[in-house]
DNA sequence: ATGGTCGTTGCACGA
């Protein structure tokens, strides 16, 4: 395959676009992703920042909502049929966490997974209707056979290698039973944790705590994820947690996730 | 054992 015949897809939770659009322009420009999955822009539309992309060759679409939350895809590779939200029929989800677009033939989601909190907490229950619903997006939306791509923060660590110490996370959200099994569940509608298929290497993380030195102590977890397609898993030539964006001056509290596709 | 830091907003709360 020759040079610049790849597809380069990122995932990455900003923590509020408007604190880390200096380290994304950095990021963007050092990397040069085709296609870029955005989570917790902490954004309205309306604040968006299109004309930055814009800027820079990419087209863009959000879905916003403000104070909290918030998802978007910039693309230089196209952007067609956009779909805010679940496609499943249903009443909308409240909260803005999911935008699909096809972008060079993927169809790509950015997918912001709540958070669970607690195991006792509505927010719990939330998450793992979230990710039934999340299945459901994509039996309405596409078909597995298609190239599908689901990436974005799901606040669940697949297993114990993708937590620092499981003994302290016992009976903690990110590692119960039923989120794995809700992961499982969306990933045998047709979709492999690409960083899983291709690496067996524990202790690589994609977010760390702001509090007590988390990140120095390597002490994190690996909840961001680039869910592929058996199609788009044929094409995975690597996947990289890039940790040097987790370091220096304002940085989020998560990594971006990249992979490159063979075209 | 606890809290520890950020981001939002507005002087608390979510992650």
């Amino acid at each position: 395959m020759e040079y610049g015949s790849l597809v380069r897809l990122a995932t990455w939770n900003v923590n509020s676009l408007k604190a880390r659009l200096p380290r994304v322009e950095e990021w963007i420009d050092d990397i040069r992703p085709d296609v870029l999955c955005l989570q917790e822009t902490k954004s309205t539309d309306d604040a968006f920042p299109s004309q930055f992309f814009a800027d820079r060759g990419y087209e863009s679409v959000h879905h916003g909502q403000g104070q909290w939350n918030g998802v978007a895809i910039i693309s230089r590779v196209g952007l067609e049929d956009p779909v805010a939200n679940f496609a499943d029929g249903l009443p909308p989800d409240p909260e803005a966490r999911l935008i699909t677009a096809t972008c060079a033939g993927l169809r790509v989601s950015s997918a912001y997974v709540p958070n669970g909190r607690d195991l006792e907490n509505d927010h719990y229950r939330y998450k793992l209707e979230w990710m039934a619903r999340l299945r459901a997006h994509l039996e309405a939306d596409t078909r597995p056979e298609a190239a599908v791509v689901v990436a974005g923060d799901f606040n669940i660590a697949p297993d114990d290698r993708d937590v620092h110490d499981p003994a302290k996370f016992v009976g903690a959200t990110h590692v119960s039973t039923a989120e794995r099994d809700a992961l499982r569940s969306v990933e045998s509608w047709g979709l492999s944790d690409l960083f899983r298929y291709l690496y067996e290497e524990d202790r690589m993380y994609s977010w760390w705590d702001y509090r007590a030195g988390a990140f120095n102590k390597g002490e994190g977890m690996r909840i961001d994820l680039i869910l592929g397609s058996e199609a788009v898993r044929n094409r995975s030539r690597w996947v990289i947690i890039d940790r040097q964006a987790r370091k220096g001056d304002k940085p989020s509290d998560h990594s971006p996730v990249l992979v490159d596709l063979d075209e």
